[in-house]
RNA sequence: GGGCGAUUAGCUCAAUUGGCUAGAGCACUUGCCUUACAAGCAAGGGGUCAUAGGUUCGAGUCCUAUAUCGCCCA
């Protein structure tokens, strides 16, 4: 809406301001224009008249207004307004308040005293068009801010509140996140943290709300002082009038909430939980409130109890539902945990939260994705029943079993559960909470379940002698053990529960397993120290080799339709050059891959219609008399073959690059001339046995 | 308008700070009710790492620009 202020001295000629909120003109007390708009240059220091009010209203200058926007002369209205209220200081004019607290037109609005905001801007619109000062309207569109409870318009209103002087304050938290005393995961949050506090203005903590904490300030009734106190005073502190009336309004939440560390410890009573409990180490929270409550905490905690309240502030993504979009009550897109938990578990949920919380990452979530947890948590209870089951049995004395006593097996998943406990630590102190869980899922599953067990099944179900069952049960137990704590803080309760089952099993049995397990729950047990005597590099590769082979095995098994039953004859030719002794595990071999005859040697000559597996310097031929389809032989060796020969495309481009040469660390042009030489090796091989085939 | 982040397999996400043929879960294909587990076992298939330049012996990773999406602030 376009509306005349004609001049003083010409009232014939008018200035045109533009408004979207008419009946504010009531309390207009000037007119801005851009001090560098030649349109309105000369017009500065002129007087206006306000239409309807007649109160003079001057023409001033100011950057703050925008000559592109509409017709780049602004009314200023201090008190509903508040732009205008910080020109009007900038200006020294006097702000005039033209509503009460009510939204009601107060003494100031004339005739429309006593009418409603709204009901005002129609009349009063209904009267300038009258009296001819609306030049146009036109439709305009803009935000208006509404109360999120009852959905009214707010109205920019002028009144006495109470402010907290913010810089230093700030000042104080940024140099706390300067010292590193209070610490970011990931960092890059702290420039959040920073940038919010340099730029910090002061904080308003009056909120005309009927809850919460009402200001602790009284206003003598008498002569006006203001008395601030803990308690309720009886009188004026200056002129000891009893006629006192406390501040109606009450403190903004995060003004509490800054006070959350100490406040629900008993401050200001010095009591023991206050002691425990502040500081403490660290806050897990989503970044959304990192100033609003992470840096008042800070705050508050250096002000009043004179140190930060934590110092590592995780900051975890935000959980979104599937389609990206934040959980809300309105949308309705929430998921209820308690309904979760009915269906899949509160381990399963937990662990699966855990699993897709990554570094920095917003969390799509959907109910679906709770079947990984379930699924884990359900082989764990699987796995851990095979091994009560089998640990089920009166076990004498010679328990302590020396290494010489171990199997390969044993070593190896001894070398791989510790090396599973120090990942884990590390991903821990790091809060790189979903690697540690991941490492974990791999042991357990895909380690320990998959191989370890499968490979002692004979052990335990035809030993060849009662000491090397005992041994088997032994580190079963004792893996088991340790595997129950480091999986303990992401499925607690499952582990609890499967704990207290191992420990009777174990002191029933006399399973001697060199763990304490006198406490009454697994949370009195400590975290799984590293034990370096258990970690065996050598044990951990020659295994990834003999489970390529089985691989290879179970792969021809399937690419020539063999069923799983049907034993097979295997032969396992090494180079001369090969640096891993396979000749002690022939036995893990077949029973793994369910293989009658195993030959193990050097350069051992291909038997007449095998499949073959080339494996680096190892061949694995399977003779399949009558068994073997030639076709699809040659096709597993073509596909093969095309695959070693792509990637020697790939190693030979970087070794013909003498750049490469000259300025590559020696031991990557080391790595990738071995390389180059076994690629070459292998193909040789499957041109062979690509010859043989015809 | 300012700032931050994202873009990798059909889907959801990793990739130890620039160095083996980019991994996992789900989904998919094939074969298995094998006395811990079919919510499972075994074997597979699947990716021009958003686009275009640049730096480098070497780029998913670093730089610049573009596109799309998201968050925060004004």
């Amino acid at each position: 809406m376009h509306i005349k202020y004609p001049f003083k001295d010409a009232p014939h000629l008018f200035l045109i301001v533009a408004t979207t909120r008419p009946e504010t003109m009531l309390g207009d007390v000037a007119v801005a224009v851009n001090p560098r708009d030649d349109r309105y240059k000369d017009m500065i220091g002129e007087t206006l008249t306000l239409p309807i009010v007649g109160r003079e209203l001057p023409v001033i200058a100011d950057e703050f207004v925008d000559p592109s926007f509409g017709t780049g002369a602004v009314k200023v209205t201090p008190a509903h307004d508040p732009n205008d209220f910080e020109m009007g200081k900038r200006h020294n004019l006097t702000p005039v308040v033209i509503m009460q607290e009510n939204g009601v037109m107060n003494e100031y609005a004339g005739d429309y005293e006593g009418m409603d905001r709204f009901e005002c801007r129609d009349a009063l619109v209904e009267e300038l068009k009258l009296k001819k000062f609306i030049e146009m309207v036109t439709p305009h569109q803009h935000s208006v801010g509404h109360c999120y409870r009852c959905h009214c318009v707010i109205e920019p209103y002028l009144s006495e509140q109470w402010f907290i002087r913010m810089r230093p304050l700030a000042d104080a938290a940024i140099k706390a996140s300067q010292k590193k005393s209070v610490i970011f995961f990931p960092e890059r949050w702290e420039k959040v943290y920073l940038s919010w506090l340099e730029n910090v203005r002061d904080w308003c903590i009056s909120r005309q709300i009927w809850w919460g904490h009402r200001i602790p300030a009284w206003y003598c009734q008498d002569c006006g002082e203001v008395t601030v106190a803990n308690d309720t005073p009886v009188k004026c502190s200056k002129c000891s009038g009893t006629t006192l009336k406390q501040d109606e309004d009450v403190l903004d939440t995060w003004f509490s909430s800054a006070l959350w560390p100490f406040s629900t410890m008993g401050w200001p009573a010095e009591t023991p939980e206050l002691e425990y409990y502040y500081p403490t180490s660290t806050l897990v929270t989503d970044r959304g409130i990192i100033y609003f409550w992470v840096a008042r905490m800070v705050m508050m905690g250096l002000e009043i109890m004179n140190h930060v309240p934590f110092t590592n502030v995780y900051i975890h993504g935000t959980i979104l539902d599937e389609q990206g979009r934040k959980m809300s009550k309105s949308l309705g897109n929430g998921i209820d945990p308690l309904l979760m938990i009915d269906q899949y578990g509160a381990d399963a949920l937990r662990f699966s939260i855990i699993v897709l919380t990554t570094e920095g990452q917003d969390i799509k979530l959907a109910e679906s994705r709770f079947e990984m947890g379930r699924n884990f948590t359900n082989k764990l209870w699987n796995a851990a029943r095979f091994i009560l089951m089998n640990l089920e049995e009166e076990h004498p004395q010679e328990i302590n079993p020396k290494t010489t006593d171990y199997q390969f097996e044993d070593t190896w998943i001894l070398s791989r559960l510790t090396t599973t406990v120090k990942a884990c630590t590390l991903y821990l102190e790091q809060f790189k909470f979903n690697d540690a869980a991941m490492k974990i899922y791999d042991f357990m599953w895909h380690s320990f379940c998959d191989w370890y067990l499968e490979i002692i099944k004979t052990r335990l179900h035809n030993p060849v002698n009662q000491k090397d069952k005992k041994v088997a049960q032994t580190v079963l137990a004792k893996v088991f053990h340790q595997m129950l704590h480091i999986l303990h803080p992401f499925v607690p309760f499952i582990t609890e529960e499967l704990w207290h089952h191992l420990k009777s099993t174990v002191i029933r049995n006399r399973i001697d397993i060199h763990e304490n397990m006198h406490s009454k729950s697994i949370m009195g047990s400590f975290w799984p120290k590293v034990d370096k005597r258990y970690e065996d590099p050598s044990a951990e590769e020659i295994m990834t080799i003999l489970q390529d082979i089985i691989r290879a095995i179970r792969n021809i098994r399937s690419k020539m339709n063999i069923r799983d039953k049907q034993k097979l004859n295997t032969v396992i030719s090494l180079s001369e050059d090969i640096e891993y002794d396979l000749s002690g595990h022939a036995e893990l071999i077949k029973r793994m891959a369910n293989i009658d005859h195993l030959e193990i040697g050097i350069n051992l000559a291909k038997p007449a219609n095998a499949a073959c597996e080339v494996l680096g310097k190892i061949q694995a031929f399977v003779p399949l008399t009558g068994i073997i389809d030639p076709g699809t032989e040659k096709e597993r060796q073509i596909k093969h073959l095309k695959q070693l020969e792509d990637h020697l495309m790939v190693v030979r481009g970087k070794l013909e690059n003498k750049n490469f040469a000259a300025r590559a660390p020696a031991h990557v042009v080391a790595m990738e001339q071995n390389r180059e030489k076994d690629l070459l090796e292998q193909i040789t091989k499957i041109k062979l046995i690509l010859n043989d085939l015809g």
